[in-house]
RNA sequence: GGAGAGGUGGCCGAGUGGUCGAAGGCGCUCCCCUGCUAAGGGAGUAUACCUUAACGGGUAUCGAGGGUUCGAAUCCCUUCCUCUCCGCCA
């Protein structure tokens, strides 16, 4: 969410950021609304004010006695009343635009960040390690997953379609070790707190963290739409209607809303990324500046519907429904967020260093940016079969984008205004695509894969994956 | 899921239609007095927004949203959350 102040002080950088992105200025449109919503503000105290001084002496004329003195000012109040109403459903309306325009705008690139339309933009900034050369030709993490005998799409689709796969022995529990790997890795050595938070949150928690309202059809929802209760609102709300005026328009339209309210509220999502939880748990919170910096870290499945992207890695674990991932969250103080993005960086980039497996760290373009972030790096990891890198990964710096979004903010020591949070996320790294990194980069000629060293000791000891005879 | 109780300022806690942004206490800040294992007196002490060059002025907020009323912390409705008992349950 931006800061309206912001726009209002330099509508021309607002509308430049906007346009590194590739985005036509907003500037003009935020602001007219703006000036539509202050006036009635405006217009709206002005009525109040009258009001109270009106109902002070409605008070005095009772007490006194004098009649005409007190209809006179009833009349005077009843006025007043209707220019609050106008005023007031003038404010509702510019406030709703204001917002939902606001609400659906990205975070401003940082200044730092490289222009560029697409991904084919992005900047490589670093590669770590040879991609693997293999003397035989690569299979991919599918044919080496089937082939022993350990991964099963088939059975996945039957309970639940496509993008779901069901992992067997070896392979279940080195998906088992890659979490519990990088997890002890990002608490025991790099300072993130364990954190096991909600897979299931509110729209409130998503529209924090930007991805409503913008979004919905990338989020598996759930529906607690329960029609017993549905009908006792039914008759509630006509009672309250009957009562009053027993208009049937009215009712209707009260009736549709109550509905809505109900579905809505009562409606829970799966969460895409914990990066939604662990990001939520500052939201509405004043944090002291000694909290800084606060990383957190989770292993949590994630739920992606993966709306629009049919056809697009259909094959395999690289796009699924639901896939685990350890994430990283920091709040920091606004001056520190950018050293911290670089550390979540690095501390994401380890993971693939004590793996082994060859990576490259890319820097994203203005237009491959996500919607809340300012900056964001990307580790792509080395896929023999592919042969190519492939994301695994994902650290962003959203500033205050978010902090706003979800009203977190920080007190400094000896100050009374509080101000918002640094919010970064990064994950650290996908098990799932690591899961497919291992395989396809520690295959043997044989159909056998090769446990990495440092995740042996998550394996009891096996060295060797080899196919159930 | 059923029955009940409750959500007031940094904290505790009063307040059932007007003089309540809210008594009192605690905490905190400043000042005064005193001088000794301390205490006493006084003043101040919420947030957001609008407006103003500034001082200041105004509006809203007593979990949230809506309603009744000239006027609501106080009455009504909805909703979120907390607690107690029962039921169910990994």
């Amino acid at each position: 969410m931006h800061d309206i102040r912001a726009i209002r002080n330099d509508p021309e950088g607002f509308d430049a950021g906007l346009r590194r992105r590739g985005l036509e200025p907003q500037s003009a449109e935020i602001l007219a609304l703006d000036e539509k919503l202050r006036a009635a503000v405006t217009a709206k105290q002005e009525a109040e004010t009258a009001r109270n001084t009106a109902s002070k002496a409605i008070g005095k004329a009772k007490a006194a006695g004098d009649e005409a003195e007190f209809e006179r000012l009833r009349a005077e109040v009843s006025r007043l009343k209707e220019v609050m109403e106008s005023q007031g459903a003038a404010e509702d309306t510019a406030k709703g635009q204001l917002d939902a325009l606001l609400a659906g705008i990205p975070n401003l690139p940082a200044e730092s960040v490289p222009d560029g339309a697409d991904e084919s933009e992005n900047v490589e900034k670093r590669v770590w390690g040879e991609p693997t050369k293999l003397d035989f030709e690569a299979k991919d993490h599918v044919a080496i997953g089937e082939g022993l005998g350990l991964m099963d799409f088939e059975a996945a689709a039957k309970m639940s379609g496509a993008r779901f796969v069901v992992l067997k022995g070896a392979l279940a529990r080195l998906e088992r070790a890659l979490g519990a790997f990088m997890l002890d890795l990002q608490t025991t050595e790099h300072g993130y707190q364990e954190t096991a938070p909600p897979f299931l949150v509110r729209d409130a928690a998503l529209f924090g963290t930007g991805q409503l309202p913008k979004f919905e059809e990338d989020l598996f929802g759930t529906d607690h739409f329960d029609r017993v209760s549905f009908k006792s609102d039914i008759e509630k709300v006509y009672e309250q209607i009957y009562n009053r005026s027993g208009d049937l328009h009215w009712f209707s339209e009260m009736v549709i809303e109550s509905q809505l309210r109900a579905a809505r509220q009562g409606k829970l999502f799966l969460i895409p990324t914990a990066e939604v939880s662990l990001t939520n748990i500052v939201r509405e919170e004043i944090l002291d500046d000694g909290a800084f910096p606060l990383r957190m870290a989770a292993q949590t499945p994630s739920f992606r519907a993966e709306a629009g992207s049919a056809g697009r890695d259909t094959r395999g674990m690289i796009r699924m429904h639901q896939f685990i991932k350890v994430e990283l969250v920091s709040i920091t103080a606004p001056e520190q967020s950018e050293d911290e993005h670089e550390r979540m960086t690095a501390c994401a980039e380890e993971v693939l260093k004590r793996l082994e497996l060859p990576y490259r760290v890319v820097e994203l373009c203005t237009g491959d940016l996500g919607f809340a972030a300012r900056k964001t790096y990307d580790l792509e990891v080395w896929l023999p079969s592919q042969d190519t890198y492939r994301e695994i990964s994902s650290c962003s710096n959203c500033g205050d984008f978010q902090a706003r979004r979800m009203n977190a903010r920080f007190r400094r020591a000896g100050e009374k205004k509080p101000e918002f949070v640094h919010t970064l996320n990064g994950s650290g790294v996908a098990v799932g695509r690591a899961l497919v990194a291992v395989l396809e980069n520690y295959q043997n000629e044989d159909g056998s894969v090769t446990i990495p060293a440092a995740l042996q000791p998550y394996m009891g000891g096996m060295e060797k994956i080899e196919a159930a005879s």
